[in-house]
DNA sequence: AAGAAAATTTAAAGCGCTTTGAGACGCCCA
DNA sequence: TGGGCGTCTCAAAGCGCTTTAAATTTTCTT
């Protein structure tokens, strides 16, 4: 059932009928009525392709899937921030269009979304530090905004980040307060820019308390459950070991819970925790008491609010960037606890 | 740039300069070198839409989030299973539609997708028992594959799946084999139809040894880290309580691990666990030693099987059904050991 | 060298929709 | 009675591509 027949259906002309369907004035009320009623009877929906065709429009946002270009991981927060940003995409009449790109030249994939016209426009997952991206998608001219920020970029685009810096700056001084002063951090890979700014949060914190930071308690690598375990029974064997630790994920944060239960030791008691918690809905950090002493922001929040900017960014296309700077809740759970007098070791 | 202006800046016909970039055989080879490399040279790429109109494909798969009713989660396996499918999938030049639902009307949307002529195949993940989509994309003829399959639909349709109840079987019998006698299943929600095919084999496996299943035993939910914690917590809290774990998830699995740890036991010695391991990315079970015993199938590898097979289906619209049943297999971790011989309890 | 066959190239129709510019109709008022 | 003005409807062009059917050029055969 098309357009055409649709119309011959009702003895009407296409124009007419495309009207009536549009909600353009120019059709009266009983003739709408009639021609809605007829659509949904015969089922008629008007074809994708065609439309966009005419209207210059695809209705689709596309996104790459974010794989670490080593390791072709996936993010695990990939999953929920999807479902936040298609649900506002999808109230607007738009979806998702994803694709995966062989090796790294996911530039070339923008120039073709645009040079197809195949999506209205796009977002930008997990930007590095000085990600070039950005000036890319401005120059091509496709409408698109960052989860996430990209430090040393001076051009303006849009965005949506979490306050990183401050959240780990706010978390060390909560260390700190406790008698912590040999403070880890377990991070992501640090040429992305969340994992950067947290590390610049740690610092920040560290420098304010006269303490110098120590390399050997920084490290930095995809953060997988096996990381924050490695680096656990690493950390806690040396010489002067840390008593708490910041880590920049739930999961690299279960590895270490692993690590220090294999030692026999206490979260909470002989070793502080603080994690980043994404709150992601099958990795929840407890349900009324936080499991983990927390740096908590919602990425499924977080692509609802990119979504709903994005489509102002697509509905006025002389919109200035739109940036949007969420902080994370610091909520304090059972993972952290006082320094104790003496440190945790692993026995040797 | 279109085909028409690059045709003009050649000086050949659209037709020629079209076909000479699909491959067709009556364009010479000087032609057909020529126009590449305009086309290169101006960075023409055609307009999806129009071509997509013109050949009546979409070169789009849809796919619906799965999002389980309840409580609007993601699935963790998401992820990976989309990173594995939209890799085969770009091989082919597809792209991936992700759309939302609003409530539970999944119907609706695929009804949608054939009549907006959107999205020229589908995936069903997580079907349920008797899953009615099957019956309905039968009905209104839009290629699809399911990931997974549905215990009680006759007719005919392609899927992949793992075969569950084998995997959950060889699990339990293993686990009979160490002396295990008292053993709980901690299954994912039993309308689900792989949830249902584990339960399935667990209770074949206690059958075949003469053992009576104990309801208290067994549960299910959505397989978060808490349902794992909780229900280790209470079942080992009952007068009879479990010596081994069979559980279908990695993730609920760590709140198992938490329960067993919180509670001083040793995973392994106190309490064996068997898991379902989909071999997730950012989940990875060990590098070289497994840490849970398991029945590991990647769920990344099923997604690049069933992309083929939805591509076969789509190019050939006659083709039988394909259908492909995976096998687990299962890998030996240290989460096993023989049966103690007296069971670990909650202290009261 | 002429005619047939093969190799190229082309004009134009069509995919299903939106939208422009124009036409038909009814109504009111002078 | 005729013109002016809304209101409603329509024919047709156009979006950018593929593809059919036909025209043109080249190559081969005798």
């Amino acid at each position: 059932m098309n357009l055409k027949t649709l119309a011959e259906a009702l003895g009407l002309s296409q124009t007419t009928v495309s009207r009536a369907l549009n909600g353009y004035p120019e059709v009266s009320e009983a003739t709408r009525k009639r021609v809605e009623e007829a659509a949904v009877r015969f089922g008629y929906r008007p074809n994708s392709r065609a439309k966009g065709l005419a209207t210059g429009r695809a209705m689709l946002i596309g996104q790459v899937i974010p794989t670490t270009t080593q390791h072709e991981m996936v993010n695990p927060v990939f999953g929920d921030f999807v479902a936040g940003a298609s649900q506002t995409l999808a109230r607007h009449g738009y979806d998702m269009l994803l694709t995966r790109v062989p090796g790294d030249d996911e530039g070339k994939v923008y120039r073709e979304f645009r040079a197809r016209g195949a999506v209205d426009g796009v977002i930008i997952q997990a930007p590095d530090v000085r990600d070039d991206r950005i000036a890319l998608l401005n120059q091509i001219g496709l409408p698109f905004i960052v989860h996430g920020r990209s430090t040393g970029v001076e051009e303006p685009y849009s965005w949506v980040d979490v306050n990183n810096t401050q959240a780990f700056r706010r978390a060390t001084e909560f260390l700190l307060q406790l008698g912590h002063r040999r403070i880890a951090l377990i991070n992501g890979l640090e040429r992305m820019d969340f994992a950067f700014r947290r590390r610049k949060g740690y610092l920040q914190a560290l420098e304010a308390a006269g303490l110098a930071p120590d390399p050997l308690l920084m490290c930095t690598d995809e953060m997988t459950e096996q990381f924050g375990h490695h680096k656990t029974r690493y950390m806690l064997g040396l010489d002067d070991p840390p008593t708490a630790f910041l880590c920049s994920s739930m999961l690299s944060a279960v590895g270490i819970r692993r690590a220090l239960q294999d030692l026999g030791l206490t979260m909470g008691r002989d070793v502080s925790v603080i994690i980043h918690d994404d709150d992601l809905s099958y990795l929840r950090n407890g349900d009324d008491i936080p499991l983990f002493t927390a740096t908590r922001s919602s990425v499924r929040h977080a692509g609802e609010l990119l979504a709903d900017a994005l489509m102002q960014l697509i509905n006025d296309p002389d919109h200035p960037p739109i940036t949007r700077l969420l902080e994370a809740q610091l909520v304090v759970g059972s993972s952290t606890g006082p320094a104790p007098l003496r440190a945790a070791r692993l026995p040797s």
